[in-house]
DNA sequence: CACGGGATGCAACCATTTTGCAATTGCGAC
DNA sequence: GTCGCAATTGCAAAATGGTTGCATCCCGTG
């Protein structure tokens, strides 16, 4: 259990393997982190920490989500606004769908689109080190998305 | 030569087909953006632009960007980093190779992953109304990446 | 259970972009 | 050509999203 934490394993086990100390602010944001299905911002992170602990400051989640970002336990994404958003890193890796019209993101893998770039990065002489595949679409037609409200994932 | 127009395009045809005026910041603002091979961002543009008419102001610059970006005759990307950078949207259309270590930006086209995304968004019910891919790379080896120096653009 | 450095709250600050407003100017109508 | 007026601009102020200095607090080791 001494390798490569991530939000599923105890916030003790995670500080630990980082160097950090466990505090109350940390368990707050991280248990937050770990149950979120969604994508949330940073201020959104922080109106949900507060609903349990009122006193954490704005300034400490950001400190937090930069800290866990660094050390790859979370991802940020951008989505076009200028907000930061944040998931879990311990999900298997994945794209996003982004409904244009109702913000609805859907998360995606493909490992024919995967081995493309890396083929791409490689015939450049690179090597990949992150990427970052956003689609922003619109419904086909008004019946066709009826079929899920919340985000799932796919092969 | 009424319909979409492009930085190629005379700024006096760009602005009758907009319903704009033509003014001397747009003039400037238009050809800087027309000549430019790289990604400026706002500021870069600012300073070149005032290289040409100094009395230009950063704030005109923005909504001139905007103004453009709408329309759709400059795309908006950005890259990591906070600030906003355009290229022209009349080149074909192509993604970025992105070197971690210099930032240098590599164009890009794969007419299979373009595929593939419509065949991702369609069997969720949607149609791909833009779409980013961004990868971020590393050289494979030292030697590897001296060939060349400049952005340059790829099938 | 005392101590020291890491962590926090707060407010000030920073970078980027937007906006209110008064002054200027392009351009169609005469 | 020039008049009139809305579009455009410059400027400064503000909004937005994020960072930081600092005094205080408190985790965890001894």
């Amino acid at each position: 259990m001494s390798r490569k934490p991530t939000l599923s394993d105890s916030v003790e086990e995670i500080c630990r393997a980082l160097g950090l100390r466990v505090t109350g602010p940390r368990r707050v944001i991280m248990q937050i982190l770990a149950e979120a299905t969604d994508h949330p911002d940073t201020v959104e992170l922080h109106r949900r920490v507060t609903q349990i602990d009122p006193s954490v400051a704005l300034a400490t989640v950001y400190r937090t989500v930069k800290l866990l970002e660094d050390k790859k336990i979370i991802e940020r994404h951008t989505f076009g606004d200028g907000r930061a958003r944040y998931e879990s890193a311990d999900h298997a890796h994945h794209d996003h769908l982004i409904d244009v019209e109702t913000g609805d993101i859907i998360e995606f893998h493909s490992d024919e689109i995967e081995r493309l770039q890396e083929e791409i990065a490689r015939k450049h002489g690179y090597k990949i080190v992150s990427h970052k595949l956003e689609i922003f679409v619109a419904p086909l037609d008004k019946q066709a998305k009826s079929t899920s409200r919340k985000a799932r994932k796919t092969s």
